[in-house]
DNA sequence: CATGAATGAGACTTCATTCAT
DNA sequence: GATGAATGAAGTCTCATTCAT
């Protein structure tokens, strides 16, 4: 899943040592070019020659524009989808749970640093995340990577509410599967307009506590204070009529 | 404010009768071939042939594919922002409020009629919306516009998260900006890959029902059965330690 | 069959009176520089600065170097395969039979003329023919046009030698399927060595006469002078033994 | 004459064993790939490849796709004028001088097995034969070589016929140099098309027969059993004036 | 000898846009 | 107003060939 090498063997890659890292040249140059032109704008000629290379040398290695960009596309997931820790993407071999030092911390905290992780990761690779949400509109297998890591977090967002609720600790009538998708999609979305697009100025971590609150609230569980939104009203507490 | 008459006098309109209709053919034409083919792969000689009309013939009523693909983007827009009624944009006349039959009605039946609204017409407009999207990633025109679609939804529900923060029915400590654009992301990305993509087959009364109990939460209103989202919790109404 | 204006609608030609001009000076144009370049050498730009056009325009009318070979190479066969007569090709209304005076002449009189005008023809045509030559061997559909030239010629002589056979005027052991053939082959050959090649230098009348004394021959023919060849070698007339 | 051997030292050859057998495996893929692909459309890599051998290697061996193209159409230029023997090249074990068992024998025997040893070879190598007629249309080394194939057959035509009108066995008013030519033109074109291309279906025999008499018949010889082709007309001998 | 990385000339093709009729 | 002929910039991709290792 977080096996960056998967994107390696493409076209039967590179035999010797010096090719293999030509193409990493390649697949660096073509992201940074893909950042700073759009995909439609980018030229093959732009990539090779951020690479140091003539043009035809591209072809060595990649079919085609849309063929490295699938690759950038793909590092690109990994990258967010993987797990936190040292030097996240690359080692990981340390911490098998999904959050290192789960124990004693509320659910809250929880959803927090998850949403913390995300919105960093994001913030990190804006200009590349923005491209993929473009290509993704026109090419399938783009769009099908992005709709992978979208599952990802959608999947294990939804076995959590499903955990709370059994636990009487979310709203029961919330379906989870929607919810899920929603609050993931709130969260992606203002990632890209707030931090990205920079629609209104605000600190990444006021961004965070509030999406963390929303999303808590929706959910109905208690927020940092141990309080519920609805306890947290001054015009009444709600649960009576 | 984006009226759709705007688009009649750009670039020196026509001024027979017959030129009108036959602009007005090549913009039903254009949006046609876009939601066919997509921006990128739409061709003029395509929205001409779409309109029964030659190749050059375009030039006469539009600058550029840019250009005709704004005008037919903004009446989208005015569109999914047109207020509700009989026949809601074209004749529009009728109503003044936000909300014909506002009164005596509680504010989460208020977001629910709200929400309902917008996903329909998402829907029924599905495959120009995203084409809008595609577009609005490498033009900026078009990104203004959607912007300003995105902003009139977030004023109004900003206002709203205010209004009722002042009354004391809402979690005080929600920010009304964040909170109106998460909220806004929430609903407009979910209606996408809901009713769009289908990412999962829904009712799009069930999709609105959830959607609009995540929101109410979030912002710590009462739900359909005016009891809070904590309290509707088994485990403890969360309200104490 | 003799149709030329058969090319004329592919790719739904030209609409004006002026498109349909310049499609036949480009067309005019294909066939100089085929002629000048062979196939593979000629460059489209080449095509169109020979008609005076811009390359772009050449897609107008044709829709690769292929396609518009093709049409020549049609052309080109019909030419060949069309009836003699007061300017061919395009009036050939006049006659009806297959040679206009052919009462009262010798069958061997009459191989002569058909083989005259055919290597005539040929010569004329000399250089596109080369190059017809060189692309049927590796575009089917010219090598079906080809294929259909030697079949038409190959049919008629076929009957020819069934005609006479019949009349105990020709060899009764010749197999006419593969007679008509092998000396169709033997002309068209010959035709391209001689006078195109030019392996040496003759006359077209002496080589007309010599290959049609051997197809006379071939067949059991008397000769021009009413004899066999049998009966014209000096050591013994073969007859017996 | 176009020895084998003479490929060996082309390109100043390979000086050690290992590379001479290199050498003849590039030769060998070669005349593999040029049969299946074509001439235009054989990659060197493709060649490369069907030796077993990187990319770059073939340019140790030749200079590039045209010369080792000449060098393997050469070599079946030498198979195909190759005398008949014991392994002539490869096959046919019988004989071993010019034409071993010439005594006894008459004339149009002497034309039949010499055609049918055309008919073989050519059938048995018919894809690369295609190919060598293709290249040699833009290749004049090639053209060349099989200019040399032709003369040689021709020349020997002709000396025949020569001896034969002096002999007082052949009909005096053929031209020695164009029947030469025409008859050797016949055999090619008709082996290509029937036992290569398919036009018909035929057994090689009844193809060979058939064109030993259309040849014997057309330079005036008396056939298998003695007798002319005119003799066996039943219309009339036409002998006499 | 063998490898395969690197080069770059060169041609094709598309299509938005202009403009004479 | 409408037509469609003409233009040409721009970028893609192929592959023979060279050369450092």
């Amino acid at each position: 899943m977080t096996d960056a090498s998967a994107s390696e063997d493409a076209t039967t890659g590179p035999r010797s040592k010096k090719g293999a890292e030509t193409r990493a040249r390649l697949l660096e140059a073509a992201k940074v070019v893909f950042e700073n032109t759009g995909f439609l704008d980018a030229r093959i000629s732009d990539i090779a020659k951020q690479a140091g290379l003539s043009h035809g040398s591209f072809y060595h290695y990649f079919d085609s524009k849309e063929q490295v960009f699938r690759e950038v596309a793909e590092e690109q997931e990994a990258l967010l989808t993987a797990l936190p820790g040292p030097d996240a993407l690359d080692t990981s071999g340390a911490t098998t749970s999904a959050d290192p030092t789960d124990d004693g911390i509320t659910e809250y905290e929880r959803i927090r640093r998850a949403n913390r992780l995300y919105l960093e990761r994001y913030r990190a690779n804006g200009r590349i995340m923005g491209v993929i949400e473009e290509v993704s509109r026109y090419d399938t297998e783009v769009s099908k990577a992005r709709m992978q890591r979208q599952k990802h977090f959608a999947d294990r967002s939804e076995r959590a509410v499903r955990r709370l609720q059994a636990a009487g600790d979310a709203d029961p009538t919330v379906d989870p599967e929607i919810a899920a998708l929603a609050l993931g999609s709130m969260v992606a979305r203002t990632a890209e307009l707030l931090l990205i697009e920079h629609w209104a100025e605000y600190e990444i971590d006021t961004v965070n506590d509030q999406l963390t609150l929303l999303w808590a609230n929706a959910l109905g569980l208690t927020g940092p204070d141990g309080t519920t939104a609805g306890a947290r009203r001054t015009g009444g507490n709600g649960s009576t009529a």
